[in-house]
RNA sequence: GCCCCCAUCGACUAGCGGCCUAGGUCACCACCCUUUCAAGGUGGCUGCACGGGUUCGAAUCCCGUUGGGGGCACCA
């Protein structure tokens, strides 16, 4: 009977979830869930000076939008910081550590390696001649990260420590701490990191980075998800679109990758698409309104339902709806340049002979105009378009007008014909 | 400087010695559809970093080079 799986998130409180974190953080999640595991929800903060509450929920809002979930309370590294001195004092005491100057330092092996088979990386080795002494506790009793971090492990009983690259190097010095401690060894599973298209570490210059960026420009959580899972791991060679259950199904970490990635931002916005695209109506309007009023919006709820069917399948971003979709709420300043006088004048006189002021009849109204006018269609009605809508961009215009009512579109289309008059 | 890791189309990746004249997806280009932008359909463009080995046979194994990344705190 293999030990049941226990893993950690470990995130630093200081100030936002960065999304990498959340790719690492997906990738336990992914593997503990996947295997009737346990998730742990840990907080590094042995420093108090970058202890913010503030910060921590953050850090859980931002997991819980996601549906990153974890098992029991979040911990605080902080917390343990009395049991870190008494391990520390057992270590002094069996040789294994020392003090200096009021500090303990570990005594690490002077020759020899420490090496570990990482469920990622394969075969790890270190030369134990390139191990510091380390730091365990500091002279003010504070434990360092490299104490307290494995000395959770061991508490905790963690199974599998799946982290960032970054701590490849940690790794040989909380080993051999561990092994003093006579704690067993996790497996280590080293992810590699994500980078931006210029192959920097991924930071605000390359765009959206903090989980609540995302969540403001309007991506899914689901699509968020699925494109993180993909940077550095893949089921096989073909499938791409999977939701969080076929994730939690197939993820594995042998399958997971050694080199860093590069976040493709346009990728990530036609997977939002394809997800956006995939919703029911129903539930897309539900998706819309919520993410409109959180960000102040209160245009009338109606409405926004309204216009549901003229832009699902038109946006990829729920944040474009207010720019694709404002003109259904609120008056339009057309670029004079774009308008077209007579055009304009006849199409208000067509729209308000129309019976039933619907898409169908609209259409029909609209070519009979271009007929009349011995004009092509994208000459009468990229005018029209901007007249009505305020730009050259717009869901199918039909829908558009049928949805503004007669009142409003015929408004717009002899203000919009004043305006080219000059 | 020292240590560690990585290396397939512009990007994410499949590939774990012959199925590869290298497959899928995004992006890009062309065409179709079309009232615009999209979406959708069809087709296309690009890639195994380089040099040595091993082998009947290498994208796949080994060595080196080059390039990139990470780490060398009483930070995490």
């Amino acid at each position: 009977m293999a030990a049941p799986v226990r893993v950690r998130m470990a995130p630093s409180p200081t100030g936002f979830l960065h999304i990498g974190s959340v790719r690492t953080f997906l990738f336990n999640w992914l593997f503990a869930r996947g295997r009737g595991g346990e998730c742990l929800l840990r907080i590094e903060n042995t420093d108090v000076s970058r202890e913010v509450a503030a910060a921590v929920e953050q850090i859980q809002r931002s997991l819980e939008w996601i549906g990153i979930d974890w098992d029991g309370a979040a911990t605080f590294q902080l917390d343990r910081i009395e049991r870190c001195q008494e391990e520390a004092k057992r270590l002094v005491e069996d040789g294994a550590a020392y003090e200096e100057e009021g500090a303990i330092r570990f005594r690490m092996p002077e020759d020899g390696i420490t090496g570990w088979d990482d469920a990622v990386l394969g075969r790890i080795e270190f030369p134990n001649a390139e191990l510091e002494d380390v730091v365990l506790v500091r002279s003010d009793g504070r434990p360092t990260y490299n104490f307290a971090s494995p000395v959770e492990d061991w508490l905790d009983e963690i199974t599998h420590v799946i982290r960032g690259n970054d701590h490849v190097s940690n790794t040989p010095k909380q080993i051999q701490i561990l092994t003093a401690l006579g704690s067993a060894l996790p497996v280590y599973a080293h992810v590699p990191m994500i980078n931006g298209p210029d192959g920097k570490p991924l930071s605000k210059r390359h765009g959206a980075v903090s989980t609540d960026e995302f969540r403001d420009s309007g991506y899914l959580p689901e699509a968020l998800i699925n494109f993180l899972a993909l940077l550095g791991w893949a089921p096989d060679g073909e499938t791409t679109i999977m939701d969080r259950g076929e994730l939690v199904d197939r993820f594995s970490l042998d399958r997971v990758g050694a080199s860093s990635a590069t976040f493709d931002y346009d990728k990530l916005d036609w997977l939002n698409g394809v997800y956006l695209r995939a919703l029911p109506p129903a539930a897309y309007a539900d998706t819309l309104v919520a993410y409109l009023r959180e960000r102040g919006n209160d245009w009338p709820e109606e409405r926004i339902r309204e216009a549901v069917p003229l832009v699902q399948e038109k946006i990829g971003r729920l944040g474009e709806f207010p720019s694709f979709a404002g003109f259904l709420f609120h008056d339009v300043e057309p670029d004079p340049a774009l308008l077209e006088r007579a055009v304009l004048e006849e199409a208000a006189a067509a729209l308000e002979r129309v019976d039933l002021f619907e898409s169908g009849p609209i259409e029909a109204a609209l070519k009979e105009l271009c007929e009349r006018l011995g004009a092509k269609p994208r000459q009468v009605f990229a005018p029209i378009r901007v007249a009505v809508t305020g730009s050259k961009i717009s869901p199918g215009l039909y829908e558009s007008l049928a949805l503004l009512g007669r009142e409003a579109a015929v408004a717009r289309l002899r203000s919009g014909a004043a305006a080219a008059a000059a």
